[in-house]
DNA sequence: CCATAAGTTGAGGAGGCCCTCGACTTCGTA
DNA sequence: TACGAAGTCGAGGGCCTCCTCAACTTATGG
């Protein structure tokens, strides 16, 4: 209503055309990832391409509006994870809604695992999504259940080894990432730890080696 | 010599260029994965695309010669992993040793995951590789120390996941996935285990689930 | 009901990659 | 050295996707 960026209101139709090209972008990219042609998304959204391009300049500004939206659960999954009473339950809860989350469909999938290569708006929503990780791995090392030397970036370590296998497997063996989660999880337990001679990945890199492998695709 | 299909020998200067396309084809697929455009294989070669398409009419021709030759090395791999007298070392040593090969380049990593849509013959250098790994996993759950619910399939489920995390790391943090490696592993002993309620892939079924993901790529 | 600003349209240029093919060059033998 | 077979070359046609823009259509307020 009292947009600060005070643009005239849109004309009724193309209101409604801008709410068909959103529905068909964000059924798409769950369906088919974040790159399906903008051709298809036009199409599904019964509007021309040019119209497409007139209500959204590039496919990144799509993905700003569609992603932070869908990215938002988490934070319902992090409270949740928090409000458990056994830390390592919390912890698994929160690991695996997490997984599940991506597993509903690719674009949450992609977007976290590319988000150095979208846009700063996409980058910055998954950073704020994952703020509060902290406190849930914090609370389940101090409880002695989860292993001593898990790290932050292990986390994210974990989240990027499963999009390979939910890209692969989602949509023939939709639980199969279960499997997966459920022995690594058994390694995490603190009475399964042992000694491990490689650290964790500096949180300062992150950006600088997520980035890098994105750079050579394009 | 005697080769069967009795082509008579190629002259000095296409032999010549064979090999400079082979080894260059090598060097691309294993830097920047196997998709690495034609032209660029042949600049690098210093032989105009028309000769590459001469000697290798389709980039599957390519593949069919590289892959295998790399992937003989899993051999090796496999028969010092039962050579090793502890049946858990073995083990451990198989899958350290394979990831440790798909590290090493884009090339080896990509025909794993993705074999189902390559050729039949890189499918087949693959399926061949892996044969032996039954014997592997079986000795080391005889001798108590692997997970009695591990099954083949999962051997293959991780791979695939560690194939993201090489693909997004293995430039700039060339060590970081031994580290989620001995995470994992630690999950897989015998008394790490607690039971899972998700079944093992089939592996009949492992095809299926394998490709439907490249046809929707494609 | 009309004027006009707002919005829509789709053909087509640009760029990337695939692969072909007819003209040209080089090898290797006699 | 000379000639035919073998091999090389690279411009260009095909396909796909991105994105633009000038001509057209429609909503809306007076």
């Amino acid at each position: 209503m009292d947009d600060m960026t005070a643009t005239r209101p849109l004309r009724a139709d193309a209101a409604r055309n801008r709410d068909k090209l959103l529905a068909a972008a964000s059924d798409l990219f769950a369906e088919r990832g974040l790159d399906v042609p903008m051709e298809e998304i036009a199409r599904r959204a019964e509007v021309s391409i040019g119209t497409l391009y007139n209500h959204f300049p590039t496919r990144g500004a799509l993905q700003d509006e569609i992603i932070p939206r869908r990215l938002a659960e988490m934070d319902a999954i992090i409270d949740a994870a928090l409000a458990v009473d056994d830390p390592w339950q919390g912890f698994v809860d929160f690991v695996v809604a997490t997984i599940a989350l991506k597993a509903q469909d690719h674009c949450i999938n992609e977007a976290f695992g590319r988000r150095f290569e979208l846009s700063e708006t996409v980058r910055a929503a998954c950073d704020r999504a994952f703020a509060p990780t902290d406190r849930i791995i914090q609370r389940a090392k101090d409880s002695g259940q989860l292993r001593g030397d898990f790290a932050r970036t292990d986390v994210i370590m974990i989240g990027m080894a499963l999009t390979q296998l939910l890209n692969q497997t989602m949509d023939l063996a939709p639980q199969l990432w279960r499997r997966c989660l459920a022995l690594y999880l058994d390694g995490l337990r603190a009475e399964a730890a042992h000694p491990i001679d490689v650290p964790p990945l500096a949180i300062e890199r992150l950006e600088e080696v997520l980035s890098e492998r994105a750079a050579k695709r394009g």
